[in-house]
DNA sequence: GCCCTCTTGTAGATCGGTCTACATCAGCGT
DNA sequence: ACGCTGATGTAGACCGATCTACAAGAGGGC
């Protein structure tokens, strides 16, 4: 029956034939090298058009390139790296470069299998998300494929870029907020502890350590409070459910980032509780932080801009540049309604003067 | 220098050499064919392990398989989309295929581009949500590729399967909710009209006509009042803000989808309004539409069913299914706060009974 | 008229796998 | 002893592009 074998894929030998030419002059003219005239280049675009002609990436990829860049993101339910691969996408508008995305294998969430997926694929360049990789694993990789790294802190990465938020600087951003909204009982809510350790430097581990640091140097070492939850918002809702119920709770959650606060603010909200009882703050500043419903302070990274950048250094690479690249994005602090001072709780009488702003 | 030419990749030439058998016993081994003792198996095996080798997936595409399945996605920052993914990605762990993901080109959204770029690539399958594109280019495309298409009501498509959630029904669930509170000035705010009239039957002009011919049966003919914007969050905001500060503010606003329903409730909470002003149902039930600060009435219709749907009949076509199959999912109705009664309008120019039931 | 260069096009090797056809060999029934 | 069968492994064509090396012809300077 209808097999389709009449519509049998059109080969560069059938164009040949076609045009009255050899295989050689038409991948000539597909790849715009020396050498073609004009006549002969009509003759083949002709022919091209006619028998509805594109060449087969695979059989390329065997010798040149395969003009595909491809992007490795763990979790796509995550708005910030949804912004990532737009930002990527965007960039790469009017180049020939086609842009692939693998999702991390959700039952080994690390990134080794999507990245090798990618990379047997041939692509011509490569841009990863994974804090949880090892770098040396990276190193060995990097001389068969251009590779750039997003939020990856590696101390001296030789062979491939980095493109990081500052996530030190985002961090002192938060606290000094939270400070000198007057907050003492600030409490970190990040991720389990498996993934911010596997490799020292992930963007979670430093917004950690300088919560920690921060909070020593603001004679509040005492106050200093951890909290994990494993990732996903629900999890992260399920935490801030113990937290906020326990008998200590604190007046401010910082947490690891927007998925985390938005869990955070859903158990905030099912307590009936408010801002004025609990700041909460974010990161990366998703798309919905900024929702009048949600406003959520966060610390805004640019995904778009890190994604464009990624993608512009890849293109460097490949066009030949070898020596290592580190670009930083500055992080900026919007705040929202998710943060205010904290309540007056020592005395019964004072009650907090109304400052809205 | 370190140009990394040591660590070449090694090829199923080396594995052979290494092992000192063929390289078609090699390739045996890799694919898992008849008739390989066990004594070879293990030195191939070792063997591969040694050199560290992967084979090229362009070099398998040159004959067989690529193991490689595509999704062409139109846009990232919509949850739904993410969650198509998420569940396609989901049904693939365990089986031998990798899942790669095409963004439309930014600049010709109808997803010709992303998918020929997949077609290109060799893929063994293909996922597609291309509303815009024809059906004639699908069944052309389709006797060389395996297709499944998302929510695409094609009337019968020959060649390919289609996934669909029932979006007649959603809209009946929608508008019986709203009028069974007591709404009448029952808004559609969809989407502008090249994108619901591009080709008949997109999920969008479905919900559009049987917004109407509901509205009709319900004895609300003058009461149809269709709005359309661009796509995106923020159009929906200005739109909706345009019709919510005119004369004549509706009561009740059926959004195309909850990417514009957050924009309705961006303009509904900045102009200090609530669901007792103005109810707002969305579609798709996103994730965020169950935020107890969003609670946005939303149709669910599984984004990682559909995904997961879909790759299933992508898997029984590569397995030889050529007869086309189409499945429907169920919509299901998320009653949540952004819907209530109408607030009993104690007289207006327009007089109308107030039907409490 | 002769050599030299530049342009245009072609032949054929090549990339790294898969797959078909076939050779080899052991065991086995008669 | 003799084919027959089934299991195992190999040789070599093949997939569809790119790329190198080279041939043919046109013009140009002396």
């Amino acid at each position: 029956m209808a097999t389709g074998d009449s519509t049998r894929h059109a080969t560069i030998e059938d164009v040949a034939r076609a045009a009255g030419v050899s295989r050689a002059a038409v991948s000539k003219v597909l790849r715009g090298a020396y050498g073609v005239s004009p006549d002969m280049r009509q003759r083949v675009t002709t022919a091209i058009k006619e028998l509805g002609y594109r060449p087969r990436v695979s059989a390329r990829g065997m010798r040149g390139a395969t003009y595909t860049l491809g992007i490795e993101i763990p979790d796509f339910t995550n708005h910030f790296f949804a912004q990532i691969i737009d930002g990527a996408n965007a960039e790469l508008a009017g180049t020939p470069y086609q842009l692939i995305i693998a999702p991390a294998d959700p039952v080994h969430p690390e990134g080794y299998r999507a990245i090798e997926a990618l990379a047997d694929r041939q692509v011509d360049g490569l841009v990863a998300v994974s804090p949880m990789v090892s770098s040396a694993w990276l190193e060995d990789l990097a001389p068969r494929i251009p590779l750039v790294m997003l939020g990856r802190h590696d101390e001296n990465p030789q062979r491939y870029d980095t493109v990081v938020g500052d996530d030190d600087a985002g961090t002192q951003l938060v606290l000094s907020h939270l400070l000198e909204l007057g907050h003492r009982d600030i409490v970190h809510l990040t991720l389990t502890e498996d993934i911010t350790k596997c490799q020292p430097g992930t963007p979670h581990e430093i917004r950690l350590r300088r919560y920690q640091e921060t909070m020593v140097e603001a004679g509040l070492a005492d106050h200093v409070r951890v909290v994990r939850a494993e990732p996903g918002r629900h999890e992260a809702y399920k935490a801030a459910m113990a937290l906020l119920e326990s008998a200590d709770r604190p007046t401010a959650i910082y947490a690891a980032h927007d998925e985390t606060a938005l869990g955070v603010l859903h158990a905030v909200a099912e307590l009936g509780l408010t801002a004025d009882d609990v700041s909460v703050v974010g990161y990366d500043d998703t798309d919905i932080a900024g929702h009048p419903q949600m406003s959520l302070t966060s610390v805004n990274q640019s995904g778009m801009e890190m994604g464009a950048r990624a993608i512009a250094l890849l293109l460097e690479r490949i066009a030949g540049r070898t020596s290592p690249r580190r670009l930083t994005i500055a992080p900026r602090l919007v705040v929202r309604d998710s943060t205010a001072p904290p309540r007056q709780q020592e005395s019964s009488s004072a009650h907090r003067q109304a400052s809205t702003d």
